[in-house]
DNA sequence: TTTGATGCAAAGACTTTGCATGCTT
DNA sequence: AAGCATGCAAAGTCTTTGCATCAAA
């Protein structure tokens, strides 16, 4: 599992990913790595500032772009419901991100917009359970080759 | 299919749905059961300007806000590339809608960011292949109803 | 020392909202 | 006639960018 990640560990993931080791791309990359929820580049930023991490929103921007394109994080799709939630948090806009590689499965709350892992033993039994050959007929279909799946369950607390 | 859909069809569908029937309603619906790319607030504003209808973007918003909320339309994850393509468009950025109802499989180019429905035979075959019990399981283990799925194939040409 | 990262602030894109006006029912 | 939809413009978010400064390699 990637949550136990300390920093040696993490200066050599860095550099065999070509990026340099800076303080606040541990902490950005660490605060992504830690939670299996999803959070926006904003809720990031304030969770790291909260812990009395010192830096500015745009570097968490840059930091989240730069591990995004040297394939330590991923760019989740955003929007959740429009509308602030009951304690005024616009809590579902703006791109949600993600430390976890390879294909998995999301949940999200049709309430709330908030974006979990569904535990991986589960998620690993639904990616299973789709057949190799439905996809490569899509790619021979398309022309196309598939890269990775996106898969999210969109679900209400159950009544 | 929904395709085609002419003027009595769709001030019935609007009624039954409990929206008022107006011409930028028709605009805005039809233009977005026609196609089966997903397009943006903006692009559908620019589309339809384009054509000659007059409507304000504002309007545009609120219209497709309303479908949602009416069940005629579903807004999907937005985030395309950050990046603007070659034609200075930043395509991919912006929620993206769809009036087609049900599930159904999107494909998403890792290039351009653009969305599209994937041919519905394939698709279903796609679908079909999901088993019940799995999903299930996870309702059952996590406590919660799913409502619908959102499945994307991330796609580049190929090679 | 060289190169790339950071911080700040400003600019830009996307989305929502308030209010007066107009149109559907 | 009543009530909801529209248009406009303004305000609010979210995201990116330019440039001077600073730190990693």
């Amino acid at each position: 599992m990637t949550g136990k990640m300390d920093q040696p560990e993490l200066s050599e993931l860095f550099a065999r990913h070509g990026l340099r080791c800076t303080r606040q791309r541990k902490a950005v990359y660490h605060a992504l790595a830690r939670t299996c929820d999803h959070p926006t580049a904003g809720q990031l930023h304030r969770q790291l500032t909260d812990r009395g991490q010192s830096m500015s929103l745009a570097t968490v921007y840059n930091t989240l772009e730069a591990l995004c394109k040297s394939g330590l994080a991923q760019r989740l799709s955003g929007n959740g419901p429009l509308t602030p939630d009951s304690t005024g948090n616009t809590s579902g806009s703006g791109s949600r991100y993600d430390a976890t590689l390879g294909d998995h499965v999301h949940i999200r709350c049709a309430c709330t917009g908030k974006l979990h892992d569904v535990p991986h033993g589960l998620g690993q039994k639904f990616l299973d359970a789709i057949p190799k050959r439905v996809l490569e007929e899509i790619e021979h279909d398309l022309g196309v080759k598939v890269d990775h799946l996106q898969i999210e369950l969109v679900a209400k607390p159950a009544q």
